[in-house]
DNA sequence: GTTTCATTATATCTTTTTATATTATATTGA
DNA sequence: TCAATATAATATAAAAAGATATAATGAAAC
């Protein structure tokens, strides 16, 4: 169970802008898209173009934010550079988000 | 494991869409912490207001944000406004945050 | 019962910031 | 020189944050 109680206001504000700033990150559907892919295991950016079409420049523009927030490192073979998850804290978020938004739940009512 | 391997683009997409939205509606720090008091049982606008110092007709707004996208329900009693979580989505996301972020772990080297 | 107070919500601006897409060009490695 | 990736430079739109004022509702005093 969460429990804040007690936490003094400056601490919580502060950590509450921590997460924000991961949470922006992740509140755009190709930098969310980018992470899922990234985090079932390292990608090469053609991989991650082929597989979610989005074009180009957009996508290394994307990927460059994810670097910049720390959430993905990168390792060049060759030509080609791979990308993986650098952060716990986002692999975690995107865990939940997985169970809590691709799992199919059928939706039945109460009984 | 996050597997989406073999999801097709379109319904992958679609699912990042609505991720998005809660994702974006809770990447504001005074929502968060709203939330972060909100998810441990009830509260009235004043406790908040207290409780976070944010001062009325913002924490008005904000809490106006989070009931239009779903995340909170309220109750009436005499002059006040009790506000509940209404999302599991969000309850689970704010879950994973706080264990994230707020939970203290001491940092040490490897050994 | 109507005036008043407390609680919460809305409306309206202003300013600033941020997002997104596009096109072009640069870098690196084979 | 080609293929893979990154960066730069814009343009345009969007929206976010903060302030101030005002409205709505319920309770209670008188």
């Amino acid at each position: 169970m969460i429990t804040t109680t007690g936490i003094d206001p400056e601490t919580m504000r502060a950590s509450a802008t921590r997460t924000c700033g991961m949470l922006k990150t992740l509140s755009n559907p190709d930098r969310l898209l980018l992470l899922c892919q990234i985090s079932q295991g390292e990608r090469c950016v053609s991989d991650l173009e082929e597989a979610l079409e989005i074009h180009q420049p957009t996508l290394s523009q994307q990927l460059g934010v994810l670097r910049d927030e720390g959430l993905v490192s990168t390792r060049r073979d060759g030509k080609r550079i791979f990308y993986s998850m650098a952060s716990k804290e986002a692999l975690a978020v995107m865990q939940v988000l997985f169970d809590q938004f691709c799992v199919a739940k059928p939706k039945r009512a109460k009984r």
